[in-house]
DNA sequence: GCCAATTGCTTGAAGCCTAAAGAAATTGCA
DNA sequence: TGCAATTTCTTTAGGCTTCAAGCAATTGGC
């Protein structure tokens, strides 16, 4: 019997099985860390997971971000970051000022009660973040932080390549 | 000088930025991989990343699952996967049939077109995945899988650690 | 200076998503 | 049997998200 044709009768021409399931594991990964933040953070904050992603953008910075600034760094579209720092203007976590040379532009700030706020959360995130990812060895999370900018440059080339 | 005071003066009581780091570039990557696939899917077959999974649920089995089922597998709530399973029972491609033995269980299949269209779906969809981690090697993708369900696994021991 | 193209943002329609409350059916236990 | 607890599903209110269309301001080429 020839090894190499029984091979080939098992492995369809284009299987691409593995990384189907590559994707679908690192999908349920993220779901299910997404997840328990999001729940964590409702609980003990009564804050949702865009509201926090949006003030940490904000917390890197002194002197305000531009919406475009803000959905480029968020991965979302422009009409979504809108609503969401309406809301939080609403709230009392951020502050909007219209430039003053492009009357188009305002700069989203953190009052300080949102930078308080924020910074309160931002230090139990990391604990929980920590703990999620407590059974990883160092090696383990160096590795996979080598993996994942791997993947991500060949996404990027992926999507470059579909839209040029 | 104390090289191990000033270690410890650099590092603060709690450093947890590397667990962070990872955090951030494992959901960069499935966002972008995820949004990459969404518009795919929207372009190419005018279909929704969320239909397309209950779809691909649906078509792992012959005779049918019900919605409970659905939203565990799909980890998602019970009342979205109810509007989800209506639009697509609403299009064609879903087909509901309510249990004989328990009236409140409904069984969901997907209809004759459905799974033809689901199938035509998949097959490019896989290929588009094999794209997406083509830069990847065989031994890349293993190590990454392996990581991957380490890290599945202590995010699952951390949930259930808050929710005994 | 003029005006077409671009940029920054908002709006509207549609769909996705959750938590919580509730309706209907079944189960299990006294 | 009777009925309380549970399970399955739907509904509702609110928020998130996108895409496409639109408005206002600015820019750049002429």
């Amino acid at each position: 019997m020839n090894l190499d044709s029984e091979t080939k009768a098992v492995e369809l021409p284009d299987d691409h099985g593995t990384e189907l399931r590559l994707w679908l594991r690192l999908l349920t990964c993220t779901t299910l860390i997404e997840g328990e933040v999001r729940s964590r953070l409702r609980e003990r904050f009564d804050v949702t997971l865009p509201r926090f992603d949006l003030m940490a953008q904000l917390d890197k910075v002194q002197d305000g971000m531009t919406l475009s600034d803000l959905s480029k760094r968020m991965m979302v579209s422009n009409g979504n970051v809108t609503g969401l720092v309406e809301r939080l203007v609403e709230s009392g976590h951020l502050d909007r000022r219209t430039s003053e040379t492009d009357r188009r532009v305002q700069f989203i700030r953190l009052t300080k009660l949102g930078r308080a706020e924020f910074r309160k959360m931002a230090g139990e995130h990391e604990k929980w973040i920590a703990d999620i990812f407590g059974d990883l060895s160092p090696k383990d999370m160096r590795e996979l932080m080598r993996l994942l900018a791997k993947a991500k440059g060949s996404a990027q080339r992926a999507a470059k390549a579909r839209t040029p």
